[in-house]
RNA sequence: GUCCCCAUAGCUCAACGGACAGAGCAGAGGUUUCCUAAACCUCCGAUGGAGGUUCAAUUCCUCCUGGGGACACCA
């Protein structure tokens, strides 16, 4: 348990019921909802307690059983020690209109808290490459990435969203290669997807590169055949270890094996050299490099912000690795002057063996920089020209080294960042066939995902006649439900799990899914609407409330609004966002129980009827909510 | 060779070290004169192996097996 939760349990001032309960209980252990069969709301489990403060564990249940009956709650009804468990019956009548009530007194804002105290949180996600289309890979780090901040804005941080754009490397002086050669520059103007064009004009650079590469390494191998592998200079010693451990594991013999590797160190094409050359000149600022490169950045663009659009994420900056192009002298010569790197090779590194970090490069032998030297100008620009005191980088779990890294690289130049950021990283997306790589065209595409959701929550729709529905509002409706299908594959699991991916999985509309949630609030919606009662207003009679929420759908369906705003502190402390979906799956569950068992707008006794109507009010006010820091919104209509 | 993730029902996923391991899909059967059946109910079904720590282990530690990833000039 966290010391921040540890805390709240502590506090009698809570706005939270449920909390109120656990500070009235008084030892700073949080309330389990208790199994179905034991005849009880809430339990705690004393054992720990008991041991720590030198207790009986039944004597301790009976000094908390003792001490909530002197404080004659009026929210509990009884208390029962069951073994080392003390076991709470509450007065749902009266714990259920506090809850109600605290939900529609709080609105929109029923969940939130103020840990964070506006503490600056950058977090660095989406990050597609320029001219390559977006794949479902990212996917994954623009939905979390957005639920992250979400969930942070709503404990009382200023999260930043950062579009971290891959616009700089050497890849585009292999794409200008390849537009020089290949390309038609009117053509792609007007192309229907430029992207696409570009794209295929890189894979084509890939395998004309690989093709003149296979044709040197004949003729390599020749002379290599007759001197032997112990001739060939330069082999690095990664590739020697690499080398034996597949020796080791697949037994192929040892020579043969350092001659493929020699080989493939060795040959180089001339398509490469001329890539790095054009590359340089876009450094040095070449116009002609210059002008193609914008080209590239302004296409793509106007194809990414379509598909955010759809998704409904925007960002607060979206400042590429270009930006810190000019950044980058400072960088290196912190590194280089705070003693924290040495030279090495030519090259700049840092020296993290004793760590267990291995080394890193900060700048290449040749001066040029990489990818390492562009996150460390992001990140001391955050730090000091965004005010961030953490970052969160949404990025794939095969850079889990790379990220702890740059960390430490912050710590030793003394950025207090360094300390607080964090990877939150997902597991990378697979197909069937192994994994998606751009250059051998194996990815899904985006937008095919899209359209294909579109296409199947359009069928599902089918045509059920809602009257109301016009043929604009069909086509919103069409796109809520896809995209949060879409997202709730993300979203719905712990990250952290790579994924194989499944076009039936990842579009999921039925069962434990967005749209199961969503119609539940569907549901609560007409009912509030059929009712004809003003569900903002929170006007519950608190002294006559014997009677109320009697009934077990009713009881659970509290217990579960009661635990939200826990919920929301677990998965953001966690960076968690599926503790809050699955949190949202019992909520709509538990209200398809209660809609299905209990009678709203047809209950005879108005007071009741009043109840009942403030529990859907409650019930879909939460729904809401969660669904919002999910990115995920609830349709007129299903 | 070193390091990091992962292993739960036929499949996809849950379970702050705590009560009889929960869901969804698939399979079998049932529920619409009643606030939308994208719903509800019933049945069938699981912790890779061996040790250890603990009052208590799916959860923590060690080893094994099986997957995935990383380890110097890519991002």
């Amino acid at each position: 348990m966290s010391a921040e939760r540890e805390a709240r349990l502590m506090r009698q001032d809570e706005k939270y019921p449920l909390r109120r309960v656990e500070a009235a209980i008084g030892v700073g252990l949080p309330l389990a909802e208790a199994p179905k069969r034991i005849k009880a709301d809430y339990g705690i489990n004393v054992t720990t307690l008991a041991r720590q403060s030198e207790m009986e564990v039944a004597e301790l249940a009976r000094l908390l059983e003792t001490r909530l009956l002197e404080g004659a709650y009026p929210w509990l009804n009884s208390v029962v020690i069951q073994g080392p468990f003390l076991n709470l019956k509450l007065e749902m009548g009266v714990f259920g209109t506090e809850v109600i009530d605290q939900v529609l007194k709080m609105g929109g804002d029923y969940g939130e808290e103020n840990i964070g105290k506006g503490k600056i949180v950058a977090i660095d996600m989406s990050s597609p490459n320029i001219a390559k289309r977006m794949s479902y890979g990212h996917l994954r780090s623009t939905i979390i990435g957005d639920a992250l901040a979400n969930l942070y804005k709503a404990q009382g941080y200023e999260p930043i969203r950062d579009n971290h754009l891959g616009d700089w490397g050497t890849q585009f002086g292999n794409l200008i290669v390849a537009i020089k050669k290949w390309g038609n520059e009117p053509e792609l103007m007007e192309s229907s997807d430029p992207i696409g064009v570009l794209q295929d004009l890189y894979v084509k650079f890939h395998t004309r590169m690989e093709a003149e590469k296979d044709a040197h390494k004949i003729s390599i191998k020749k002379v290599l055949i007759e001197e032997g592998a112990a001739a060939i200079p330069g082999l690095s010693e990664a590739i020697r270890r690499r080398t034996q451990d597949l020796i080791k594991k697949k037994k192929i013999p040892d020579e043969k094996l350092i001659i493929e590797d020699a080989i493939n160190q060795l040959a180089e094409s001339d398509l490469e050299t001329e890539g790095r050359e054009w590359f340089l000149r876009l450094e040095q600022g070449d116009p002609e490099a210059k002008r193609l490169w914008k080209m590239c950045i302004n296409m793509s663009m106007r194809e990414f912000d379509k598909v955010y659009s759809t998704l409904g994420v925007k960002f607060d900056v979206s400042l590429g690795e270009s930006f810190y192009e000019d950044k980058m002298a400072g960088v290196i010569d912190e590194v280089r002057t705070s003693g924290v790197g040495r030279q090495s090779e030519g090259a700049l590194v840092v020296d993290m063996n004793d760590k267990g970090l291995g080394v890193a490069i900060v700048q290449k032998s040749d001066g040029a920089t990489l990818y390492m030297t562009r996150d460390l100008a992001c990140a001391l620009y955050r730090e000091a020209k965004m005010g961030a005191k953490k970052a969160i980088y949404v990025v794939g779990e095969d850079q889990q080294l790379y990220f702890k890294q740059l960390f430490e690289i912050l710590k030793r130049l003394g950025h207090p960042i360094g300390e607080e950021s964090e990877h939150v990283y997902f597991g990378l997306v697979r197909l069937a066939e192994g994994k998606m790589s751009t250059r051998r065209g194996r990815t899904i595409l985006l937008k095919d995902v899209i359209e294909e959701g579109l296409n199947r929550a359009d069928k599902v729709l089918g045509d059920r006649n809602h009257e109301r529905v016009d043929p604009e509002m069909r086509s919103k409706i069409v796109r809520q439900i896809a995209v949060g299908a879409l997202k709730w594959n993300d979203l719905g699991q712990d990250p952290r799990k790579p994924i194989v991916f499944d076009w039936d999985k990842a579009l999921k509309l039925e069962g434990c899914s967005a749209p199961y949630v969503q119609y539940a609030g569907v549901r609560a919606r007409h009912i509030l609407e059929a009712s004809g009662v003003d569900i903002k207003v929170s006007n519950f009679d608190t002294k006559n409330t014997a009677g109320l929420f009697a009934s077990e759908s009713e009881k659970d369906l509290i217990k579960a609004i009661a635990g939200y705003p826990e919920t929301v502190a677990e998965a953001r402390s966690s960076n968690n966002p599926s503790r809050l979906a699955a949190h949202l799956y019992e909520i709509a569950k538990r209200f398809n129980l209660f809609y299905n068992s209990t009678p709203v707008i047809r209950t005879e006794d108005p007071r009741l009827k009043e109840s009942r109507i403030k529990l859907v009010a409650a019930s879909l006010q939460v729904i809401f909510n969660g669904l919002a820091i999910l990115g995920i919104e609830i349709p007129v209509a299903m």
